[in-house]
DNA sequence: ACAGAGCTGTCAGAATTTTTTCCGCAAAGG
DNA sequence: CCTTTGCGGAAAAAATTCTGACAGCTCTGT
């Protein structure tokens, strides 16, 4: 297990202690001290996880979590400094994957991004009858191959990610797009005609792909009561 | 879809400890006390997640989750009692989605719940029989869907943010639309009485949104004197 | 380099769903 | 008793999604 682990932390020995540990781990650690340089980074860098601290100079490291949420399923793990805060941090739903508090022993840190890169960095996608592997870039239903172009592909990976949630066009539009392209709204549609149509093939009658008026679109097995 | 947690626990106290804070939190949780019956549960009542003890007497606890595993993918927290632990525990790679170590403070326990669970499915607001979860653009009544539209949702969040607080038609209009668009205050009575009617239908009987002559709208539960 | 095939992004109109308005009647308040 | 306010049904208006066609692009094999 390895991977590139942005630490985005202002103080610095405390950066230090994380990415010594770190680099113990079989990690490779980035750093970066303040809010502002923290969403490009995640750009450039495409760490493979992110450890966030919530006081930051610069910029509020809620609003960091929101703004990489938008363009990212990179898993975040955000370092607060005190338990209470915590509960509220779940509140606001930023969608961070763990929370760890201050202080921590460094390797509990390691633990943590171990364990959640684990859950989070499987390459292949099984939901119901659904497969997608990432590595052979094969997606099949009910052991039948979909078939799908790229966009198809990455398209349905990200609304299979998260059975239910519903992303918006835009959403999507950013996740598809690494570079901040500008493409029709309706792009998303015909993309999502094309999937529908090649699962209905696969599995005549099965409905995976769900839209919401006004909201987006999710992925979600029909349960039959 | 509200939130079953299996509890695996045999230390009573501390399982019953939990299961109160669960409750608190909104969760519905389940107990059982000994490893053999862990399994059974979570085939039969399919719960949304399990917080699985370690040391149990009948069955270890990692063999549960591995067994767990073969048929389920339910979100598993383990409960350890030492922190040296984790690192072995993450060493076997259970598939466990989480570890918390003894002593813990059960808020940090529904923390970590809630955590885990926002993967699959979050909830945002919880009161009573009612669920509104912002990220599935789905709010349910006593585990009935309600199948609201944008508006209606967004009015039902509004409204339910604060149970007992009335709001003004045109509060209620300057909230719903970010744009200072006009519309008739009569189009609020319209989605009102649309969302009513979802209402009674999920659950007969049940009052939520409340008339005040002259003054606007409230959410709140009936309480039977 | 060229042709052919398949993939992507766009568009306009049809189809669908939601939002808003309208109207009459009943209920509430003074 | 009279005016204002709330409610239900239904239709008009608006917004959103779906669909099929098409042009430009990329990739592949020749």
């Amino acid at each position: 297990m390895s991977g590139k682990i942005l630490i985005v932390e202002d103080e610095l020995k405390l950066a230090e202690l994380l990415a010594d540990y770190l680099r113990k781990g079989g990690f490779e650690p980035l750093h970066v001290a303040d809010g502002l340089g923290a969403v490009p980074m995640v750009r450039d860098e495409k760490p493979d996880l992110v450890l966030l601290d919530l006081m930051l100079p610069g910029k509020d490291g809620m609003d960091i979590c929101k703004e990489i949420r938008n363009f990212s399923n990179v898993p975040i793990i955000m370092v607060t400094a005190r338990v209470e805060e915590i509960d509220r941090l779940i509140g606001l739903e930023l969608g961070a994957d763990d929370y760890i508090c201050k202080p921590f022993s460094p390797r509990e840190v390691v633990a943590r991004v171990k364990a959640v890169l684990r859950r989070s960095g499987a390459a292949t996608i099984q939901d119901q009858g659904l497969t997608l592997d990432e590595a052979r870039f094969n997606a099949s239903l009910h052991g039948v191959s979909l078939e799908l172009t790229a966009v198809e592909f990455k398209l349905l990976q990200i609304l299979a990610s998260s059975p239910g949630r519903i992303y918006s066009r835009s959403q999507l539009m950013d996740r598809i797009y690494p570079d901040e392209r500008i493409v029709s709204d309706r792009t998303i549609d015909s993309h999502i005609k094309k999937l529908r149509k090649k699962i209905a093939e696969a599995a005549p009658g099965e409905e995976l792909i769900h839209s919401i008026y006004s909201v987006g679109y999710k992925y979600e097995v029909e349960t039959q009561p």
